[in-house]
DNA sequence: CGTCGAGTTGAGATCAGTCAATGACGGTGG
DNA sequence: CCACCGTCATTGACTGATCTCAACTCGACG
């Protein structure tokens, strides 16, 4: 136990710039502390929320890692998404009030869950709120778009690489290495959320570990030239000149 | 003109249950027929609103057809999506103020400006238009989480049966046969949209007209088995017997 | 130490892409 | 009214990226 007994609170948590909106006063801090239902705590491999079952509160990621997909009846899965902490899961929901996608932790991890029914009365009285919320969703709108862009027309490499790109910036953006990763999911989730088979998941890797761009040790990913990466992304471009 | 004056009003709009909320009062209704600032015309071929621009109003489309798409600095191009009457476009501008994607029009459109700070004051006040927005930005992000699906793991005949399928589903929605369709949009904005090729829509559009599936004049379409669309979507599960 | 899941690698098959020729339609102007 | 043009669509032949199937390796864990 820590000896100074940190209050549990949204206006006092470290991810507070990821999650909440900014140049709130006291009074507004203090209410959307009020936000956080419970905190809830899940194991590596566990759903937080599976397909079908009623919405009722939207998830904010304290710690760890999750994945989120779609399953079709005849057993076909689509990763429609890779979460890590300060962002928001299960906007997916609202719509008919019940989810529909599975989120599963890729490592244990613990959500704020945040009742739905609470956010919108409290978005109501303060603005600051209510924009966020609206923010955030576009946000996932936007983002899913660039997934469709890189789904519907990058190639092998083109897909990892902006897949490698996108996660080391998201993990510096929270004070991690901007060259170093951890993945945290298996070639086959990768290849799920990109489209590919793992076989062509796992030959890319070894093909960027040919031309040196990053290194390789199971799930221990180094980026040795950001760059190449970035060229890769847009080798469009070079083809074009 | 029309003899008998139309008052220009959500409250009177045949297309109300598709882009409001149901169930409320007069009071309410009034005032969300002063959320529509100005109805604006669009012709076929021009842009509603483009990347890059300042983001101000959601839009309702009253009549015509659109596709959204992104294009990349290399000149990719992807469609995001094909909007018809009743659907709400310009929710990717609200997270960074500006819009992220092109909005063109694919016949000649008339669509309701609703301008962005009105809406959220207002459903600060409306709890109903406040959850309408809610599931309108929901709705669409299920929706491209079936769009990744498609993308990420269907076949062409799969995408473009779906395709046909949804667009028909639509269609039929707003009163239109359920059978047979006129497509507003190129073969090449299809598979922008499939991520296919041009041609790839085009053979496999032939391969459904042999198969029986389907009669194309140009754009005209006509269904003649919605059940082998059907099954051609779901044929994983043929396999998997 | 054996087992199991995850990852890598190879060889061959396949689906969609590329390039190219041709055809259909609609609008324009002589 | 008709010829011409441009855009869109179709079709064929060939190419190539990714998938499939299969063998093998690696590392974690009981």
């Amino acid at each position: 136990m820590n000896p100074i007994a940190i209050k549990v609170a949204c206006s006092n948590c470290n991810l507070r710039e990821l999650c909440m909106p900014l140049g709130l006063n006291q009074d507004e801090l203090d209410r959307i502390d009020s936000l956080v239902a419970v905190r809830r705590k899940i194991k590596r491999g566990a759903t937080l929320f599976r397909n079908g079952e009623t919405f009722t509160a939207l998830y904010a990621i304290r710690t760890g890692f999750f994945k989120t997909s779609i399953t079709t009846e005849d057993g076909r899965d689509q990763v429609t998404g890779f979460q890590m902490a300060g962002e928001i899961i299960g906007l997916d929901g609202i719509v008919n009030d019940h989810h529909t996608c599975d989120a599963v932790a890729l490592e244990d991890a613990e959500v704020c869950e945040m009742p739905f029914e609470r956010i919108e009365e409290l978005s109501r009285e303060v603005n600051a709120l209510q924009r966020h919320v609206h923010k955030i969703m576009s946000r996932e709108i936007v983002r899913e778009h660039g997934v469709m862009l890189l789904l519907g027309s990058m190639r092998a490499e083109e897909r990892l690489a902006a897949f490698l790109l996108n996660l080391v910036q998201r993990l510096h953006a929270r004070g991690f290495s901007a060259l170093e990763l951890v993945l945290r999911m298996t070639r086959e989730e990768i290849g799920s959320y990109l489209g590919l088979k793992l076989e062509t998941v796992s030959r890319t890797f070894s093909k960027f570990v040919e031309d040196g761009i990053v290194e390789v040790k199971q799930r221990h990913i180094r980026i040795l030239d950001t760059e190449a990466l970035k060229r890769i992304v847009n080798q469009q471009t070079q083809a074009c000149l």
